[in-house]
DNA sequence: GATGAATGAGAATTCATTCAT
DNA sequence: GATGAATGAATTCTCATTCAT
């Protein structure tokens, strides 16, 4: 498997696979549609990928480690839990505006890829969850379950981002992100009411 | 190869063709894993069925519309909009804790299913949106993007109901409903801050 | 395989599998086709034919001798080759006007039925072939080799139900059949020219 | 299972099939039949013809095509109709007598090809025709309906070849080729005796 | 690096036939 | 006589992968 510096070829199979799979799945996209969506030939794809399952593992695990590196860094910088979140959920929606195809394949398409990463690499959950939880501790956000809480977030978001696809809302999440952190913010410091 | 004189097969293989899709996916799984599973063999489900596409479909619509009926009647009752989302949001939970493995096919795994639901059939979203239409309307919410509030609760439930499924939260939805009220809830009455 | 008089049930497979055999061939007509089409269910045609493949053989054998014993009474009544030829051609004309279908099936579609037919059996290519031996041993016809003799005759009046069935010409063959006479006899009577 | 590296392997799967089809038919023949013949595994034909129906299309089409315009050709030469009738007829004897396997495919087993011929292109039916109808305006022929005539012509070779396939006469039409010129231009030029 | 024919396993589907009711 | 679910073999076709060139 090459990583030729001058050969661009792999690049396009990986960018061509995740529009294919982000538009009809992983299961329903062949190597052959890939391949010929790239122009090349069916065989030409195994000087890059050792499999289909390699490329998209390949494909998914690149963008979602530095996805997920981006988010980390946004998340470190600014002092309050507050606006870590807020600088998380700017970020979600600054990733999913520049290339919606690939956040989708990230988010919502990759089947099973999620389960092979390694338990200690850093994720948009397990760095949401972190953030969370030390806010928790610090008293920035009321006592509650940590991954509730994370899944508040989380589901602000990407049901923003599944209704974007759906075409039911505009497609840019940016000029929501304020809405976005508002109700994110207000979702984790609600209290139970009596169900 | 047994044949069942008193079972209902058909009911049978929709049963079994759900865990099958909820587990691997649609595409994943083969005609032969389903009638597999039921014990019967292979032509046997096209005598119940006109095609996987239609098994697919007959599983989906049904529950589908059972499901999304029930939320209408749900909504209808109450009063207030609060109520109203509140009365929903236990509806989800309950509809999950009953069969999650039916939850998440009808949620997550149908893929394009949603598609050939004709255009005025009632789905939860469309029972979601109308409600918070009317309470913007009523001056019970404030203005917003009815599409963008619908999308924050749903997200609200949706995200904890896959934290659910993945095991990072309890699988049970029904005890944090009260919970999911209430961020769901302050978050449609939320205001945009500064991005 | 009872041939029970009061039941019609059977003669109705027999003729709708003529119909549809007709219309589409015997290989693209399925078991559930025909009983669909006769309004049975797919187990009671077995209470009638051990097989489909008795079923075509049933349904070819009976009108195939009917049709041949017939043609054989054609040419035995009149006195001379020419009218016993004649004869034949208006019976063959006949029976193609009368029920089309059937003809079709007997001629063209029937697959090997032909080849099951027992070496003494009577057939209309039989039939044809010892008119017109005994005419040349009488000096009716000019010597000649008797099939060549018999596809001549035969071949103006198929060729012509050919055309008939693609719409090339009108469905009725009895009012050419005049012509189809002078034709077959000026055929038969014909001398070889230089090739 | 060899890699024949120089064999045409299109080439020879459209042999094989021809053989095969008219052998037993098309819906008789499988697509395991084929390759077996040839040699392949089933898959590999796919490589060649989109589908089986595709690759009957393709038997027909190429061939049939050819054996028309050799046809015409053939009417083109000579002056006047009877030599260009003859030239025909002897046409078709050459392409049955050079490969009876491909005559018999492209004139009797073909199944619904012929409908799918473009309404110009030239099939030997049509090339005769406009041979007779020019004939009979040229009073070279007397005035008939073109297609009957072309019906007695045409019946006369091809119920000829068909006893020849039959084993009911010889396998070579050439050599009768003078006779069954004889015979159709006697037949074109008969009137119709009372019926 | 690239090609594309070939493989072999497996997919969905059809179909003649059987059989408990 | 009749039903129709069930069978099991066969059919067409797809697909990831290999490999000689």
């Amino acid at each position: 498997m090459p990583r030729h510096p001058f050969s661009n070829t792999r690049q396009r199979i990986e960018e061509e696979s995740i529009k294919l799979f982000a538009a009809r799945g992983i299961a329903e996209t062949s190597v052959r549609d890939i391949t010929r969506a790239v122009g090349i030939s069916e065989g030409a794809l195994y000087r890059h990928f050792e499999s289909k399952e390699d490329l998209v593992w390949q494909a998914f695990e690149r963008n979602y480690v530095a996805f997920s590196q981006e988010l980390e860094a946004l998340a470190a910088q600014p002092p309050g839990a507050r606006e870590k979140i807020a600088a998380m959920i700017r970020g979600f929606c600054k990733a999913h505006d520049e290339n919606p195809t690939l956040f989708n394949f990230m988010v919502f398409v990759q089947h099973g890829q999620l389960a092979k990463m390694p338990a200690d690499a850093p994720t948009p959950v397990r760095v949401l969850r972190r953030v969370i939880t030390r806010a928790i501790e610090q008293h920035e956000l009321p006592p509650q379950n940590p991954d509730l809480a994370a899944a508040l977030v989380l589901g602000t978001v990407l049901q923003t981002a599944t209704f974007a696809a759906y075409g039911r809302l505009d497609p840019k999440l940016q000029p929501v992100s304020g809405r976005l952190i508002a109700a994110a913010w207000a979702a984790v410091n609600s209290t139970a009411a009596a169900a």
